[in-house]
DNA sequence: CTCATGGCAATTGTCGACAATTAAATGGTG
DNA sequence: CACCATTTAATTGTCGACAATTGCCATGAG
């Protein structure tokens, strides 16, 4: 379950996979198929989902459906009351947050180990993730979804190098969704892309050079602040609201 | 889901809860039932659990039994196999670090967290865990139990002192359930009480001053050392195997 | 007009049965 | 005797129906 090389995201491959012949069961295929539509915003954050009417659209019943909400609902992508029904999850700004301290902790600990243990070829691999993500940026610098999913690939292949499963599953399987989710739900167009590029190849330097403490330290600050960054831009929206009020 | 205060480990009372009639739908009273299970060890790790066999043991459908397997699967208290089945996880000595170090990044976060935000009352209640567990440590210094558990108390009041309800969730919800499973399955009494101890204080006081940076790197370097130990006493125990075949 | 109460519709929770897949048992063959 | 194919039993996946709970809405009393 959840295994390395099943990562749908691996090299900004994303797409529905709607009735990929090796997903085998229908629960599944259906949790996949949710998934990617709550992150891609279609189902709306907040909005309830019930299980006749999902169940009418999927063309499935109801048995498999509720498997695949009850991982869903593992996977924080919907919350759930019994006897009551689920909701797609709306991401607070006090929730944005706490996703941020928790991506920096793991993250920092990914590039710790990365810098540890990563192999050449992977160091290889993530240098051509780092060449494309800048030529992309040269071509098109405003269109922002490819460089976010290029930026979401990098730190993907720095947690794989981390060799940990453990590590893999958490930011990868659960919470790098829920980045996802919050970039299409706060229509967070990429921002401060010249700063992440120049932080982002100093952490691979320091991976390169086996630097642990240090591809720590830089990837620590990297969430940091893009941490910093959201914060400043949900204060900056507040004041343009106030304003607009007067 | 999974609130702050529905965690059943507050203050070491750590029961079954067949039949608690709060908990109101089948799925989640056969979920608990089976989490305690597998934590206390009655269900062997590795061992495989079939669905007829559980579903006539605790007298439900397969429906709700197969959601709380689901749950289980997400905690990753069980792997499951499309078509094949179901088993009691079993750590492995590398999942067994990989898992410390996802503890020493979160651990640390959620320390240098609770030292921003805990309040006079959380603090008072921490000193007072471990008050409680020194007592308990003169009394019986051999009986590990209570020790662990009141070890594991500590470390969850911190969390939850982080007031960062998503580290609440990790750790708590899912983490902790497999740091107590590891400890049924390795045997694993409790050591070097009298250092960890000193360790805890040193970590409140840090806390308590509102030193984050301090508290942080004291949480990282005690679970650090709970890692080491575990692999020096994995490596004697090695040894000794080998002495043992000669 | 407001609020309480009762019934009603819809949704969730649970169950048993059937279909599909897998792993083992059996028997045949080189 | 070993090896492979086929059958067979068991388990998992899926479905539709029934029961239980919830929230809504209408009706009526104050």
């Amino acid at each position: 379950m959840s295994s390395a090389e099943s990562h749908p995201l691996a090299t900004s491959s994303v797409k529905a996979e709607t009735s990929n012949p090796e997903v085998r069961t229908l629960a599944e295929r259906v949790f996949q198929q949710l998934q990617d539509a709550i992150v891609r915003g279609e189902l709306a954050p907040g909005s309830k989902i019930t299980e006749p009417g999902l169940s009418k659209r999927y063309g499935i019943s109801r048995g498999p459906l509720r498997e695949a909400m009850r991982r869903l609902e593992a996977h924080r992508l919907i919350e759930r009351v019994p006897h009551v029904g689920a909701r797609v999850v709306k991401l607070s700004m006090k929730e944005l947050l706490e996703l941020f301290d928790v991506r920096e902790a793991l993250e920092s600990m990914a590039a710790r180990l990365a810098a540890e243990h990563m192999s050449r070829e992977e160091i290889a691999g993530l240098r051509e993730v780092l060449a494309v993500h800048e030529s992309q940026s040269d071509l098109r610098s405003g269109e922002a979804y490819y460089q976010r999913e290029g930026d979401l690939d990098f730190h993907y292949r720095i947690v794989l190098g981390s060799h940990n499963r453990m590590l893999m599953t958490m930011l990868c399987d659960d919470l790098y969704y829920l980045v996802r989710l919050y970039r299409t739900q706060f229509s967070a167009s990429g921002t401060r892309p010249q700063r992440a590029f120049v932080e982002h190849h100093r952490i691979v330097d320091a991976i390169e050079a086996g630097d642990a403490e240090l591809a720590e330290l830089l990837m620590r600050r990297h969430v940091s602040a893009s941490r910093s960054n959201v914060v400043d831009r949900y204060a900056a929206t507040l004041e343009q609201d106030t304003q607009e009020t007067h």
